[in-house]
DNA sequence: TCGTGTCTTTACCAAATGGTAAAATTTAAT
DNA sequence: ATTAAATTTTACCATTTGGTAAAGACACGA
């Protein structure tokens, strides 16, 4: 019978691996770049060295790649969040998660404008993703960040927007990397320049 | 002569003036919602009511309608950061042009989207006004920035990191709204949160 | 009210795009 | 080597979409 691999569950062959692998790569380039609607298929294709219908052989659809990718990268994306040790020194976990964060925008710019580009458009593909991958780990890390102000090793603040002004200034230069690079066009002294910044802004408010 | 008032430069008739409104608030909505590519004369034409080739009597085709949109909005959009005064005192210019940020934010999201849209993009559509618009204006807020600076009224940083930060933070919450809403659902708390916690992160940071 | 120019609608079109059918080719186990 | 299954290509198709032509409706000053 033949079938194609896209519904089947069964063991992925060499080549079925390696394809899947090139398009999912092709994909997040192309998304990531050009938003859900922006990108086509034939992009992805090229960009992958695949047919199209090579490459719907092996996904169901556009909406199935985007998807996939998608929770493929939301594990990737949301792990430094989890990395944080509630036993740790309040201080060092924290300044240590916004530089594993600074250092995911600059490094992976493209899982970073994939996602900002699904949650600008309401997040319609993901949603359900938000409420029950994201929010729990959130309600969680609020919860341990609440504890250490509570204990005074770190000032007060509102740990929410803690986590959201974390989020926004280190994606900021994944996301507005066009804007940015027109603005402080040296490479090296605006990654430099982020780093020592963004430890400054978080050391003094975290800081008692 | 029968001719198109998209390129006659003479004055326009008050329904020219009502339907070139129009369509523009049309496309606001749906250009910051689905993106460039995302966004379909057909949805413009809906959302203002009126007919698709009517749409295309005022305007020459979509990319005009969206560059028309980024010229008239990008005026609104530095309008804060123009306000700066040079000679007021530095920490209440500041955190009051933080202010101003995330009021725009709250009350003006789709022009955030929009622009959020087209940096992701890469700035397709509005690279020339980057250099030629904000990369002026932000030059010399950073001179203003780095006298007060020096003249030790706020504490030493990057001011164009800290520019940064204040896009960064601000933006966030109109750019990722699916995301915070669902993080922090109760929009009063939020809003009200977001203004004390920004408050807080810049004060320490400017403070001496 | 008449006529000229402004505005709107109807009826289209060509290109782009997501997707499919089925033939052709390659792979790999026997 | 043979053959059955997996993979890839060729040739399409239906829909969507940006855009146009031209006829029709409307506004308004003389």
């Amino acid at each position: 019978m033949t079938e194609s691999p896209s519904t089947t569950k069964k063991a992925p062959s060499r080549i079925q691996q390696r394809n899947r692998t090139l398009i999912l790569d092709a994909a997040l380039e192309v998304f990531s770049s050009q938003g859900y609607r922006g990108a086509t298929l034939d992009q992805i294709a090229k960009q992958a060295g695949l047919s199209k219908p090579n490459i719907l052989y092996y996904f169901n659809g556009k909406q199935e790649i985007h998807v996939t990718l998608l929770n493929q990268l939301m594990t990737v994306w949301l792990d430094p969040l989890k990395e944080m040790n509630p036993n740790g020194d309040p201080i060092k976990e924290l300044i240590g998660y916004v530089h594993r964060k600074l250092d995911m925008a600059i490094e992976l710019p493209r899982e970073s404008r994939l996602f900002a580009n699904e949650i600008l458009q309401g997040a319609p593909r993901m949603g359900p993703h938000l409420s029950a991958g994201l929010k729990p780990l959130f309600d969680k890390q609020i919860i341990v960040i609440t504890r250490w102000m509570e204990s005074g090793k770190i000032a007060r603040s509102d740990p929410a927007h803690l986590l959201f002004s974390i989020w926004a200034t280190t994606q900021h230069y994944a996301d507005f990397a066009a804007q940015t690079e027109v603005l402080l066009p040296d490479r090296q002294a605006r990654e430099d320049g982020a780093r020592a910044f963004l430890d400054q802004l978080f050391t003094k408010l975290l800081t008692p």
